[in-house]
DNA sequence: AAATGACTCAACCGCGATTCG
DNA sequence: TCGAATCGCGGTTGAGTCATT
């Protein structure tokens, strides 16, 4: 079933030897630079199709085969927030990529009650029941507490930084079992029930008075979230998410400049 | 056993955003 | 400041597989 464009470039289906040449790569150079992928394996590929390749199926840590019922729960709670927001929400279950969500999303979730597993869902989202993130990037942040995966790292200052709770070789920050997979996502699955029923229930308006949406801080971090082409110099979906609320639910108040100090105290 | 339809998921496409010279 | 290159993402497609007739 391969073919290939009118550039002769390689397309369809990965064979073996492809994805050990890719993987090697990676291996050795690690990810990004995908453009240079292609020279460096020798492979008839774009870097688009390389980048796809490992993000979605060659990269370690993937979790494969059915959706827990925790995280069908929870796929369904952020979906409700953030709506076709794929990659966001791949990152919160953790080893699964944005286009495994995605996928499962469009073939399970789509199903009327009744025709699938699991809880039912509101199939139509409105203006007034998503919302929609807000990116404010920050560094600098550690959370002391709580998930390994939920902590904030800047990969730039990591070395800088004595309190950061992360294990030093592991500079994905994926969760290094299914343990900590399953407590990340039931933290996460507590933060949204608490911004849920504190917020949620409300009519909260797309724009605040600001002409702001109101929504999510954005700053650094992986909890395994991926989407498929592109390229960067860091691991994909590096961005890492708080509602805003939760925020103060988590007892950060709203002093937004706490998100400048090495360290934010949590609990 | 063969034909057909339904389903899954890997892969591609296109476009807006970002980076870089 | 601008244009080209690259990245990141969501939408879509289609080949392979499974179930049903």
């Amino acid at each position: 079933m391969e073919s290939s464009d009118s550039s002769g470039v390689r397309k369809g289906a990965w064979s073996k030897e492809e994805d050990v040449l890719l993987k090697n790569c990676v291996e050795r150079y690690g990810e990004g630079k995908w453009h240079l992928v292609p020279v460096r394996t020798g492979l008839n590929r774009c870097r688009k199709s390389c980048r796809l390749r490992w993000l979605n199926y060659l990269r370690p840590n993937i979790t494969r085969g059915n959706f827990s019922k925790d995280e069908v729960d929870l796929l369904i709670r952020l979906h409700k927030l953030l709506g076709n927001r794929w990659s966001i929400i791949a990152g919160r279950l953790p080893g699964r990529t944005a286009n495994d969500v995605k996928n499962f999303w469009n073939t399970q979730m789509k199903k009327k009650p009744g025709e699938r597993k699991g809880q039912p869902i509101q199939k139509t989202i409105t203006k007034t029941n998503i919302l929609r993130p807000r990116p404010r990037t920050f560094s600098n942040l550690t959370i002391q507490d709580g998930p390994r995966t939920a902590l904030v790292a800047d990969h730039n200052h990591e070395q800088n930084n004595p309190n950061k709770n992360i294990n030093d070789n592991d500079n994905k920050l994926e969760p290094s079992s299914s343990q900590e997979a399953s407590e990340c996502i039931r933290w996460w699955s507590n933060l949204l029930d608490a911004a849920e029923e504190d917020k949620l229930e409300k009519d909260i308006p797309l724009l605040d008075d600001k002409g702001e949406e109101p929504g999510l801080w954005t700053g650094q971090i992986n909890p395994g979230g991926l989407m498929d082409d592109g390229d960067d110099s860091l691991p994909a979906s590096e961005d890492f998410e708080f509602y805003d609320d939760a925020w103060e639910l988590l007892g950060f108040g709203n002093d937004q400049n706490n998100l400048q100090d090495g360290s934010i105290p949590i609990g």
